[in-house]
DNA sequence: CCCCTGACTAGAA
DNA sequence: TTTCTAGCCAGGG
């Protein structure tokens, strides 16, 4: 477990129900801007995160599991329309 | 160290 | 709107 990872899984797993947030904007507060990509490695190797809270830029679901993210974004009061975050 | 890949992002054509 | 390029960080060969 490297620092990185380490600041990562703590941002994501301090995340609300309800709270979208973007790869970038993890990255950030995890001390790493611009990490946005290892930031997505971190949440495909790690086990036990709410990663379905993490979304691309602009509210786009990029995984390929793009359809349970959407259930369970659904699942927390969070509309998803057109493959994005729908934000009102 | 160098090169390629990946759940990324912003800018330009 | 779609396609391409440049930048960022981490991991594996």
């Amino acid at each position: 477990m490297t620092e990185f990872e380490d600041r990562v899984t703590d941002v994501i797993r301090s995340l609300q129900p309800g709270e979208v947030v973007t790869y970038g904007e993890v990255a950030e507060e995890a001390g790493y801007p611009g990490a946005a990509r290892a930031v997505g490695n971190v949440l495909g190797k790690s086990e036990g995160l709410p990663w379905w809270r993490v979304v691309g830029s602009g509210g786009y679901l990029k995984t390929e599991k793009r359809h349970r993210q959407a259930e369970l974004l659904e699942a927390e009061g969070i509309t998803v329309a057109g493959g994005r975050v729908v934000a009102g």
